[in-house]
DNA sequence: TCACAATAGTTGATATATAAACTATTGTGA
DNA sequence: TCACAATAGTTTATATATCAACTATTGTGA
């Protein structure tokens, strides 16, 4: 069967029953190593990987944006958006403000503070992407985006 | 700049910054969504997808494992597993026993439950395997997992 | 052999993921 | 207009990730 770096990287004796489960555990393993990295860069700056990511997508945004909306956007089960977003707004990085037309809705708006902090991470987020991805080849990374979207083409319709 | 599935995905209104930036949120979003469905499939049979892989990782060893050499294996934080593996042991999944030799040493072993469990996911895993991934050529799946091994060569030597 | 570093694991505190149940508000059809 | 479904968001409960600090045990050098 299939048998490659990972397996020794975790210390498996068998190989892998199939080169699906070998290339889906080497997904995880991809991600759960980067995410390492940039989870250590946040956290120097006071922000978790998902606090990070809610005020990068409200700073591209430009404007406030929905709660749910934001918990759409990183893929995040309603519920667990309520608290990321208490925290966010204790620590003054976002504002709550519910909207006057449909009075259900809560439009949540980063401030110049949660602006400031992310202007910090910038320089060294995009350092930390050229020490990531820097060996590799623009057509490695095309391959690489294609073979991820082409995964995700399954996952989608369940 | 790059532009690609991802971006229409997350409802992004501008392009990704750079390839590199690309490549890694697609890698994140890639891993959210196929652990979405073995989630989803782990927890129908009352287990977590990191109690399925503490557990997963003990059948395929075959005899018991000190609690840090299982933390390791899961690429975990220390601390973490302590809890992990009292839920298992609560639910009679594992069990704890000192090491003679060295009594700072807990070695883990898995259960008749324990496999019991595990035979009765094995055949819905294997189909959602290749549900999610069966549409790609076997020379697809190596070409992801070269990268992706590509990819972590930078993350372990920080 | 005795102080001290190293190792294995646990505890406590905070943040997040997830499901289920709930509140408040809005839309809709009879 | 009134019952009821749908929508937006919160609360609650459990599991996990992570760091810092801690206990218990073992190894080591003076």
């Amino acid at each position: 069967m299939a048998s490659g770096k990972l397996q020794h990287e975790i210390g498996k004796k068998k190989p892998f029953e199939s080169l699906e489960e070998e290339a889906l555990l080497n997904l995880l393993r991809t991600n759960d190593q980067t995410g390492i990295v940039f989870s250590r860069l946040f956290r120097q700056h006071g922000l978790t990987s998902a606090q990070y990511n809610i005020l990068r997508i409200l700073r591209g945004e430009g404007k406030p944006l929905p709660s749910l909306e934001i918990a759409q956007r990183t893929v995040k089960v309603v519920p667990g958006i309520t608290g990321l977003i208490d925290r966010l707004e204790k620590l003054g990085f976002v504002e709550r403000e519910r909207s006057q037309e449909d009075r259900r809705v809560v439009y949540v708006a980063i401030t110049k503070k949660g602006l400031g902090v992310l202007s910090k991470i910038d320089r060294p987020l995009k350092a930390a992407h050229e020490s990531l991805l820097g060996h590799m080849t623009r057509k490695e990374w095309r391959q690489l985006v294609r073979l991820l979207e082409k995964v995700r083409e399954r996952c989608e319709t369940e």
